[in-house]
RNA sequence: GCGCUGGUAGCUCAGUUGGAUAGAGUACUUGACUACGAAUCAAGGGGUCGGGGGUUCGAAUCCUCCCCAGCGCGCCA
């Protein structure tokens, strides 16, 4: 149920009888007719711009389209008001028994209420995460990891069929030199002294995969060649380090349906075959790149290669598919890894990358439009850095890994719902600061706290029904007397409640699941208002002494709170609580 | 040099396919607890929306040119 769009739809059900009637001329196009709550409450509940937006191609005054308009609107029975404002607005005031009608649809849908069909069972990919099978999962992974968690349950959420992805990089390099350093772990379980140079990981993390490697083979690799030992510790030590990052996802509340292998793409053609599919649309050629300008590299010099003529579908220079020694570069296995999804059927991609790879964004964005001829839509949501810090101080440390906080470090010390809720509290593509103590502060300016204390109040009023003897299930207050609900106060509320649907459906076609962080702070922030008007007006109080049926409806308002506050929670992927310790 | 992402109140940030007088929090000032949880609420001051130009009935939002910051820029992924 979106007000919003039920509205709307009144509004050009209306602009085609006047249209009928000769009032304005027929076939005007109605797209960007817009029914949006007014900043400003005065303005009434909802404004719609039809009549400015029609004004020109209608060759009428903006004000006369609005005020037969508005004769037109009031004849509905959810229309209390409508009145012409400024150069041209129609503001509406809705009626009562709309708002009242809000709160009992809420009740019966229950978190339900706010999903959409907007998506359409359209099949999206998100792949997020994606990290190096190489250690744990730090601090700019948990980022990445919660917004692309929240983005795929936001897409849910609005109708999408959505596969959740990890695309896992153990086909290049960085998993040979994971395999040489785990080798020098190995060493060390037999009693080796042994120093990591050559860019080798110290981190403590491989010592026990060191030892399990000991465990199991023994001393048949000590003091063998390379060659004996490389692809074997690789493949061991590769999945040791995925059950560390799967673990470290559970930890965060994250589950994948994907895990895609890279290695999985080498030797079996399926490079090969992207690379054609690309060669058949002409887009694979032999050639010299130009040096950047105003930065030539010393070493700069001209060098044939294979490349992909980028350049068409929007990217600066062409791309390099392969190294001049016959390899492939990176960016080969991921083009056959985004045919891939592709050939999967998806209508829609996105990745979610570190703004590190910010230059990876157009070749990729070529690739994708090149394979699917422009068909699939990728986008890719870049996340900016996280600045820990503790007490306003520069936060560095590890217990795992030395150099780098880990996604651990940070969900031991505050807990996997505050961790996603406070990485939520940005935009996506804004630096964000996380405080160690702030997030776990109990007051307003620490919006997960606000937003769970109001959750809690609401709570408790319920346990309060509980021992008055209310009857508060929420079957009984959908069917609660809910004129009862007159206050300006309260509607207010009831008017927030009724913005979720449409919030819900900006945020999935943004991409933006920031956003439903933000609702859901003004949503309480709304709800804390009503609760201490209270105190001065007994009659906004939630339970009325004596009254049960009054005191039915305005618990019914604020179950309604809760209700959305748990749909909004449940897309973050935080728990709603009970009760403040 | 080019590209990407940012620049909004003293500080940290929102801002709806372009909408009315640009909003929160924080900080500062002042008020509200015989109350369903005052860990909350109410009121006040605080702005060249980085700058110039353009499109539009209307621009923080779209176009263009500059300034500043971060990131990136051919065989690292």
């Amino acid at each position: 149920m979106n007000l919003f769009t039920d509205l709307r739809a009144l509004v050009i059900d209306s602009l085609e009888a006047m249209a009928a009637e000769g009032l304005l001329p027929r076939g005007l196009d109605h797209a960007n007719v817009a029914v949006e709550p007014p900043r400003d409450a005065a303005h009434g509940d909802m404004a719609t711009n039809a009549a400015m937006v029609l004004a020109k191609p209608a060759g009428l005054k903006p004000r006369d389209i609005a005020e037969a308009l508005a004769a037109r609107l009031t004849a509905d029975p959810r229309i209390a008001l409508a009145e012409v404002a400024g150069p041209g607005f129609l503001n509406l005031r809705l009626a009562p028994g709309v708002w009242q009608g809000l709160i009992g649809a809420v009740l019966s849908q229950g978190t339900a209420f706010g999903r959409s069909d907007m998506g359409q069972g359209q099949k999206v990919n998100v792949e997020y995460v994606s990290a190096n099978p190489t250690g744990p999962l730090h601090v700019g992974h948990t980022r990445g990891a919660v917004f692309g968690d929240a983005l795929a349950s936001l897409l849910d959420y609005s109708g999408h069929a959505v596969t959740r992805e990890y695309y896992i990089n153990d086909g290049g390099a960085q998993v040979d030199v994971l395999a040489r350093s785990v080798y020098l772990r190995y060493l060390e379980a037999h009693g080796q002294a042994v120093s990591f140079e050559d860019g080798t990981y110290p981190g403590d993390y491989l010592i026990e995969v060191g030892e399990a490697l000991a465990a199991e083979v023994g001393t048949a690799y000590v003091d063998q060649p390379e060659d004996v030992w490389l692809a074997e510790i690789r493949a061991f030590a590769t999945e040791r380090m995925m059950d560390l990052i799967r673990a470290d996802l559970a930890a965060l509340g994250v589950r994948m349906d994907v895990f895609f292998s890279e290695k999985s793409l080498y030797g079996t053609g399926r490079i090969e075959a992207a690379i054609d599919a690309l060669r058949a649309k002409g887009l694979i050629y032999r050639g010299t790149l130009e040096p950047p300008k105003g930065k030539t590299p010393d070493d700069w010099e001209p060098r044939e290669q294979t490349l992909f003529k980028s350049t068409d579908h929007g990217d600066d220079v062409d791309r390099p598919i392969m190294k001049s020694d016959g390899a492939w570069t990176y960016f080969a296995p991921d083009i056959a890894y985004h045919y891939d999804k592709i050939e999967r059927g998806f209508d829609a991609l996105i990745d979610v990358f570190g703004a590190d790879h910010g230059g990876y964004v157009k070749r990729m964005k070529a690739a994708v439009s090149a394979l699917s001829d422009g068909r699939v839509p990728l986008d890719i949501k870049l996340t900016q850095l996280v600045k820990l810090t503790k007490n306003g101080q520069p936060f560095k440390m590890s217990k795992r890994a030395g150099t780098f906080v880990t996604l651990r470090d940070v969900v031991d010390q505050v807990g996997a719902d505050v961790t996603r809720f406070v990485m939520l509290t940005r935009k996506n593509d804004a630096p964000l600061d996380f405080d160690f103590d702030k997030v776990l502060e109990q007051s307003k300016d620490n919006p997960v706290f606000y937003v769970q204390y109001a959750h809690a109040r609401i709570r408790s009023v319920l346990r309060k029904a509980a021992e008055a003897g209310i009857a508060a299930d929420d079957a009984v207050l959908a069917g609660a007397d809910l004129t009862k609900l007159d206050h300006e106060a309260e509607l207010a509320v009831a008017k927030k409640l009724a913005e979720w649907p449409r919030l819900v459906e900006i945020a999935a076609r943004t991409h933006e699941p920031h956003r439903v962080a933000f609702y859901l702070y003004e949503l309480a922030s709304d709800f804390h208002a009503l609760w201490n008007r209270g105190n001065e007006v007994a009659g906004l109080r939630f339970l009325q002494e004596g009254d049960v049926a009054t005191s039915q409806a305005k618990i019914a308002l604020a179950r309604a709170v809760a209700v959305v506050i748990s749909a909004g929670l449940g897309i973050l992927g935080v728990t709603p609580v009970e009760e403040m310790r």
